[in-house]
DNA sequence: CCCACGACCTGTGGGC
DNA sequence: TGCCCACAGGTCGTGG
C-alpha cells in the first residue's frame, strides 16, 4: 500500500495532467472496488473540470468545478498510470501504449488533452467516492482523521494528547489514523527505529521527551521518502510508472535477520506480529 | 470508550 | 516442477 509518501508521489505525478483539464470520458469497468461506486459515478465526473488535486492522509482529493469532489484511496495495491497519446504512422491518428494488466484496470479517465489515466487495483481494497466539496470534512473517510504528520498541528504536545492514557502498543497507536493521518506499516517501523522506541511499549507510557523525538523522526522518514519518490514494493509505482527508490533505505522494514544499522548497536533486526501485522525492530536499541 | 481481531480480495514467493 | 500456505503497503465492522 501506498502510505503517505507514495500517495503524495502519485499526486505530484497526476497533478500536471489533471489540474485545469476537463474529464471527457470516465469508464467504470465494474460497479465496485472495495465498496460500490457512488450513484451515477461516471456521469457526475464527465464534463467536469479538475480545479485542484490534493492529498489528505492517504487519500487523493480532486476538486471539481461542479461543486463536487472525487475522493480516491489506493488501498493496498491501487495504482494510477498515465497514458499519453502517441502519434501513429497515419497522419492525424494516435494510439496509446498497451495496458499490461487489463484485467485489473477498473476505471479509466480521459481528459480533454487526450491523456488517459488508468486505475489498476488487483486486490480491490481501494475505493472511490464523490462528495459535495463543501461537506468534505464531514465525509465518513475524513471525519475522524488526525493531523497531517508534515503539517503544523502535529507536534509533541498534540501527539502526547492523542496517546495520553493509551494502553495499546505505540506501534498500533501510530497506525491509528485518528492519532496521526498517513502513516502505515513501513514508515511506523522506520520512525520507531530511528527514534529508538520499542514498538511494544504502551503508547501512553512513552515519555514526553521521546514523543518529541518521535515527531521529528516521523517527519524525517516521510520527507526522505517523498524526496526519493516513494518506496517501490511489489505493487507501487508512481503515476508515470516509475519505481520509487526509498526501499533501498529501509533500516528495519522487511530486513529480519539483518544487522541493525544504528551506529555501534550490533543488534539484529527482529520481526514479530502485532495486531496482525509484521513489526520489524531492533531488540537492542529500541527500548 | 478502548482495543483486538477477522474480513475484504488477489497475487506471489518460499518451503517442501 | 508443482502445490499449498503464509503473507502483502489499509481500513472497517464487530464483539469482548
Amino acid at each position: 500500500m501506498p502510505e503517505l509518501p507514495e500517495v503524495e508521489t502519485v499526486r505530484r505525478g497526476l497533478e500536471p495532467v489533471l489540474v485545469g483539464r476537463r474529464l471527457t470520458r470516465v469508464e467504470a469497468r465494474r460497479p465496485d472496488l472495495r465498496f460500490p461506486l457512488p450513484d451515477r459515478f461516471a456521469a457526475r465526473l464527465e464534463g467536469a473540470r479538475v480545479e485542484a488535486l490534493l492529498r489528505r492522509a492517504k487519500y487523493l482529493v480532486a476538486n471539481l468545478d461542479t461543486g463536487e469532489t472525487l475522493i480516491a484511496h489506493l488501498g493496498m495495491s491501487g495504482r494510477f498510470t498515465i497514458r499519453t497519446p502517441m502519434q501513429s504512422m497515419a497522419p492525424g491518428a494516435f494510439y496509446y501504449a498497451d495496458d499490461p494488466d487489463p484485467t485489473h484496470t477498473h476505471i479509466v479517465f480521459t481528459t480533454d488533452a487526450g491523456d488517459r489515466i488508468e486505475y489498476n487495483d488487483p486486490r480491490r481494497f481501494g475505493f472511490m467516492d464523490i462528495a459535495a466539496t463543501a461537506d468534505l470534512a464531514g465525509h465518513k473517510s475524513f471525519r475522524t482523521l488526525g493531523p497531517e504528520p508534515l503539517g503544523p498541528e502535529f507536534d509533541a504536545a498534540a501527539l502526547a494528547a492523542a496517546v495520553s492514557g493509551s494502553r495499546q502498543p505505540v506501534k498500533a497507536a501510530l497506525l491509528d489514523q485518528s492519532v496521526v493521518a498517513g502513516l502505515g506499516n513501513i514508515y511506523v517501523c522506520e520512525a520507531l527505529h530511528l527514534a529508538g522506541i520499542s514498538p511494544m511499549r504502551r503508547a501512553g507510557r512513552v515519555s514526553a521527551r521521546r514523543l518529541g523525538v518521535l515527531v521529528e523522526t516521523i517527519r524525517v522518514v516521510l520527507e526522505a521518502a517523498i524526496a526519493a519518490g516513494g518506496s517501490s514494493l511489489k505493487d507501487f509505482a508512481d503515476a508515470q510508472g516509475a519505481l520509487g527508490y526509498f526501499q533501498h533505505r529501509f533500516r528495519v522494514y522487511d530486513r529480519e535477520g539483518a544487522p541493525c544499522q544504528r551506529e555501534g548497536c550490533g543488534g539484529v533486526v527482529a520481526r514479530r506480529v502485532q495486531a496482525g501485522r509484521s513489526t520489524f525492530y531492533c531488540p537492542i536499541c529500541q527500548t
